[in-house]
DNA sequence: GGTTCACCCATCGGATCCAATTTGGGTTAG
DNA sequence: CTAACCCAAATTGGATCCGATGGGTGAACC
């Protein structure tokens, strides 16, 4: 799917990849609009690419077009926000399933590592990261391919909502999500499948109601 | 989201729309390769709008791209098809039971003719359209816009292959399946949404392992 | 006779140019 | 003073043209 080569090698795949990290780290914020010319400019190529990279991030969720008039940052509200965080609940624990058996030793490791990191850590643009890798490397070794696509993009259309969520619960967040982090840890090391599905559900869905009183993050 | 004016105005969109179009309905198969040349002729546009269109329809993956070589209609193996199904099942009785609640008279009276219509049919390209209205129609009234656009597109790519495998059952298939939707249907009247979801899983799951039976349909 | 290399052609990726549409401001009429 | 309309600037959508890449064919050499 990802050959190194040509993904690099074509101006709008290039351009689609750097536009995403812009909207990921927050240089771009939700609601920002995005001039072609500028972008194309920006990354020294015509609008041309500029427009396909668009087309993909809009496809990916990440950008919304509007015929004849422009293009802005993704905006969700809480309503959609919480959409995504409960197909979420539904589709993550199906992919733990599937990967946490394959996982291997060296994984396991990378695993507690991060645990350990995310607790040791204040910084939220590290958290952030932190726990991406995390969740998402728990999920590496499902050979479901389309589905972790599938978490990858749900995970980024919600990415500038997470930022918003964690700045706002500072350092309190810690221990919760910390307590979360070793339960699945432990159940993912003994390979208890079943415990390791509860545990993520729970995790996703006690966020997602958290989230859920948060309405202020969404303007 | 889906504004009626510019998405017909718009050329990459109508052709997207157009390609959509027939790889749903079988005029282009699986692994057919698409030349920018053919359809920007076809549709009397130039070849801009119709890469963009290809981007669009990869995006939906309905189109695999090669950089620096060409575009073919996606193809699926067995073991990806069932992966898709496994998402199915899992995300499908979330939308019903989010909108069950919410379907009027007149819905239920649309899905019982449905019903009907498909037990009473025995052509296979009708089944395949009235099936899919069916479900669809059970998910419509949920007002997670992003899980019902998600689920269409699984529903898409599959599509192909639900076609063979409708076509190689033939009209043996008629009387399982249509149990199946009588059961769904009553409990969707009912509005008893466990129950409707228990349903619609097992339906989704059981067609699944019919299906891993069946890789002679993958070439 | 088989294998390898080079060339050519088909097709894709990108740039520049032009047309169409929207948006904002300014002016005029009520 | 307000509202509606019109015009102009900015921005997007589309077409044509050119360069690049990759695969296939044919010839030459081993």
């Amino acid at each position: 799917m990802t050959t190194t080569r040509p993904r690099n090698a074509i101006a709008s795949q290039r351009i689609a990849d750097e536009l995403r990290v812009a909207i990921l780290d927050g240089s771009l914020v939700p609601g920002e609009r995005i001039l072609q010319e500028e972008l194309a400019a920006q990354y020294n190529a015509s609008r041309l690419p500029v427009r396909e990279a668009i087309r993909i991030l809009e496809a990916e969720g990440l950008v919304s077009i509007v015929a004849n008039s422009g293009a802005w940052v993704s905006k969700l509200d809480l309503d959609e926000c919480v959409q995504i965080y409960k197909i979420r609940e539904r589709i993550e624990p199906l992919a733990l399933a599937e990967s946490v058996p394959r996982l291997g030793t060296r994984q396991l490791e990378e695993l507690s590592e991060l645990v350990d990191a995310m607790a040791a850590g204040t910084d939220v643009e590290n958290f952030l990261v932190l726990d991406r890798q995390f969740h998402l490397l728990t999920y590496s070794e499902s050979r479901m391919v389309s589905l972790n696509q599938l978490i990858e993009r749900l995970w980024n259309t919600t990415q500038p909502y997470r930022r918003a969520f964690s700045i706002a619960l500072g350092s309190e967040r810690n221990w919760m999500i910390h307590a979360e982090h070793k339960l699945l840890m432990e159940a993912i090391k003994r390979r208890d499948v079943d415990e390791a599905e509860r545990t993520v559900l729970g995790h996703i869905r006690r966020t997602r109601i958290e989230l859920e009183g948060r309405s202020d993050l969404f303007r």
